[in-house]
DNA sequence: ACATTAAGTGATT
DNA sequence: AATCACTTAATGT
């Protein structure tokens, strides 16, 4: 009867507190499996088709749109632990295409659970309910923040906004990257972020050197 | 030493 | 702020 694993029960304990029901941690700890991604690596691309949804334990997430015209890419958003994807929802239980690609920003694990329990235990459960419906308006909301800060705020403060949410993500000042890669999350030309980093720079808020920036 | 890639600059729209 | 056309600097082979 009892034959959860144990680690993704104390996992889910740690990480997930509003999964209150103690069936539903125990069915989660026997249909979820962990799966390890190292920084950089790739979790979902687009147009695969999702099959699992993620249960962020460990690490942080980086969730990007691809444009439909010219290929370029959008930052969306962060993920971090006792986070889940609220697309992944979404796609899955309509059986959609991804239309984004989420990358492991730093070396993350989560708690992957297959579809059909997702959708089963809506009903069943009041407190994942609550949680898919908590994950989703804390995602709408987010996703509001960032459209006025799109459409309101200048390039400088998107960037600076941007630095900080990365060294938070990968718990390090130092952001490894280039200009170049910068400009594609943020979808700008890589000449407007170098000289909006060289601003920076000045200012002293943070140090410049090649594929390298220290966030002071 | 040479080639490649990242970053800096100024002009143009 | 984007794009272009360079230049300069750093790094890899």
């Amino acid at each position: 009867m009892e034959d959860f694993n144990k680690e993704i029960f104390e996992l889910v304990h740690q990480n997930f507190p509003g999964l209150a029901e103690l069936a539903l941690q125990k069915e989660i700890a026997q249909v979820g499996s962990l799966k390890h991604f190292k920084a950089g690596e790739v979790i979902m691309n687009f147009g695969s088709y999702v099959k699992l949804v993620p249960l962020l334990v460990k690490g942080s997430i980086k969730v990007v749109r691809e444009d439909d015209e010219d290929g370029r890419e959008l930052l969306l958003y962060y993920l971090y632990a006792g986070e889940t994807c609220s697309m992944s929802f979404s796609c899955c239980m309509m059986d959609k295409r991804s239309d984004i690609r989420t990358t492991a920003e730093d070396d993350s694990t989560v708690i992957a659970i297959p579809v059909k329990y997702v959708d089963e235990w809506m009903s069943r459960y009041p407190s994942w309910k609550n949680f898919v419906m908590r994950s989703y308006d804390s995602r709408m909301q987010e996703m509001i923040k960032t459209i006025d800060t799109i459409a309101f705020k200048k390039m400088d403060e998107r960037l600076l906004k941007y630095l900080k949410e990365r060294s938070i993500a990968n718990k390090s000042r130092i952001i490894h990257s280039t200009h170049q890669e910068i400009a594609a999350d943020l979808n700008a030309s890589r000449e407007a972020i170098s000289r909006l980093l060289k601003q920076l720079e000045k200012k002293g808020v943070v140090t410049l050197e090649r594929n390298k920036i220290n966030l002071l």
